[in-house]
RNA sequence: GGCGGCAUAGCCAAGUGGUAAGGCCAAGGUCUGCAAAACCUUUAUUCACCGGUUCGAAUCCGGUUGCCGCCUCCA
């Protein structure tokens, strides 16, 4: 059984059978660097990450391009109001969005194309929609002609008339048509501007991504992703774009992540409600953040609240706290061989669990289930008095995979310093002795140090608080 | 007006025809020198509401209510 995706062009879940065999060319809408990234960025940069690791996972290749806009409108703005130039700006925050999403475990992409970068690409595109006749020059600035290309709303599901009917589109001086939208840009006194056949001026938004991914990965790509709200009319308009130029399909599987509210309310500007990463993770384990937006499915809208935020930290807690009972438990672990082969037939029927889960759309939800299945059966395992090597390492191994899929890790290897150390067996001596009221004393002292110490038959081990 | 989404336990969240996954919180128990962690048990006769189809519906169809998104270069 294939992968099934969601298909926002076919509005049903279809088999993913690439273009190439074993091989995925994927795109997906970076961001506007004029600021740091709110959660709302982030949710893209994680849930689409994630699909690529499970593709990788799959055994596909993955081909995974993502552009940065460096110019537009807000970042010309942004440029004004703090009295810097464009690519000064862009470049702060191209920096800060990769800090950023390293921190929350997303992988950078093969290539991360700007605009600034593409502008013989877009120029070229642009020249070549209008020789034949899907584009034209008016005033400085280029645009394209949508009617002429029949199939415009097929992502959206609009008929161009419903869209005219309900458009609070302008008819501007220039344009030819109301639903006609920029491909270039006419340069106002003193913005930055690039020398194109129309004059100085830069590109229209839309332009940049049917320029890079046909750049980057081709004319048709097999899949296309970003947020809900680029649907329609960012995406509408690639597909107009690319597929009147090149007469062919564009992207043949459309994907599109699920919003994010804060504390119930849309997250807007207006609001003043803009959660950014950047400051989250002051405040919290980044691998928490991706632990939440992956807990649900990702089509389905997240609400983010600090309180739901500290719940994932406590569920999350559980499998790291399994992890590491693990890892203390291999110490002292044997090559036992009694059962070893039951608990290795319930670890990998758990692999195939998650296989098949993520397997329908990506169902992370579900995915993190078998997690916590994962968990539970090796807190079972750790019941046992005697254990086996085999099993405990397969047991991690199994974590590792499949947190590997996720972009989370649990396996840090961390140490002491030779304070603690030595109270940690100042104390294994005084509970020796019978010393329980020094052992607790120290166990105390530890605690306020933010080191946890649990008694185990095993022996005593610690984890950080 | 057009297109679309959502409504499942105290909270979060899967589940799209076969009799309600998982997590957090809470209560009781086991284990422990005491803890912690873990394990066991308990927690939705019910999936916004009303009808219909069906042997069977949270799931399909029709209607109602409520919330939300896109159609404004906001992921």
């Amino acid at each position: 059984m294939p992968i099934q995706i969601y298909n926002t062009l076919k509005r049903e879940k279809e088999e993913f059978i690439p273009l190439e065999e074993g091989k995925v060319k994927m795109y997906v809408c970076g961001p506007t660097v004029y600021n740091y990234i709110h959660i709302g960025n982030a949710r893209p940069a994680i849930v689409f990450d994630t699909v690529r690791r499970y593709l990788e996972f799959r055994g596909y290749d993955v081909k995974y391009v993502s552009n940065f806009t460096d110019v537009d409108d807000k970042l010309i703005r942004a440029a004004k109001e703090l009295g810097e130039d464009v690519p000064t700006i862009a470049n702060r925050f191209i920096n800060a969005y990769f800090e950023d999403t390293t921190a929350l475990g997303c992988k950078r992409a093969d290539v991360h194309p700007r605009v600034t970068e593409t502008m013989d690409i877009i120029i070229d595109f642009i020249k070549a929609l209008i020789d034949k006749g899907y584009a034209y020059e008016s005033g400085g600035d280029v645009y394209f002609r949508t009617r002429k290309f029949s199939e415009y709303g097929k992502l959206s599901h609009q008929s161009i008339d419903e869209l005219k009917i309900g458009a609070r589109i302008q008819i501007g001086e220039k344009k030819q048509d109301a639903l006609d939208f920029a491909l270039w840009k006419e340069a106002k006194d003193g913005e930055i501007s690039w020398e194109s056949p129309w004059g100085q001026g830069r590109p229209g938004w839309h332009i940049e991504c049917s320029a890079m991914a046909k750049q980057y990965l081709g004319d048709t790509i097999d899949i296309h992703a970003g947020g809900q709200d680029l649907a329609f009319p960012h995406h509408e308009n690639e597909i107009a774009q690319s597929e009147a130029l090149t007469g062919k399909s564009f992207a043949r599987y459309w994907m599109h992540n699920g919003y994010i509210n804060i504390d119930n309310e849309k997250m807007s500007k207006s609001l003043g409600n803009f959660v950014l990463v950047h400051d989250i993770i002051k405040q919290h384990d980044p691998q928490v953040l991706r632990f939440f937006m992956l807990s649900v499915h990702y089509r389905n809208p997240i609400n983010y609240s600090e309180e739901l935020l500290e719940n994932t930290k406590a569920a999350f807690e559980r499998l790291t706290t399994s992890y590491q009972n693990l890892k203390h438990r291999l110490e002292s672990s044997t090559n036992l061989t009694n059962n070893n082969q039951e608990w290795l037939d319930k670890i990998s029927a758990l692999h195939q669990q998650f296989i098949k889960e993520m397997d329908d759309d990506f169902n992370t939800a579900n995915g993190v289930s078998v997690l916590f299945e994962l968990s539970k059966l090796a807190n079972l395992y750790l019941v046992e008095k005697n254990t086996a090597e085999e099993v405990i390492k397969a047991f991690m191994n199994e974590f590792d995979e499949l947190l590997g899929v996720f972009g989370l890790s649990l396996g840090a290897n961390e140490l002491l310093d030779e304070e603690v150390e030595a109270l940690i067996e100042k104390r294994i001596q005084a509970r020796k002795d019978r010393n329980f009221k020094l052992a607790d004393e120290i166990r105390d002292q530890l605690k306020e140090m933010k080191i946890i110490l649990e008694d185990t038959a095993q022996g005593t081990r610690w984890k950080r608080g």
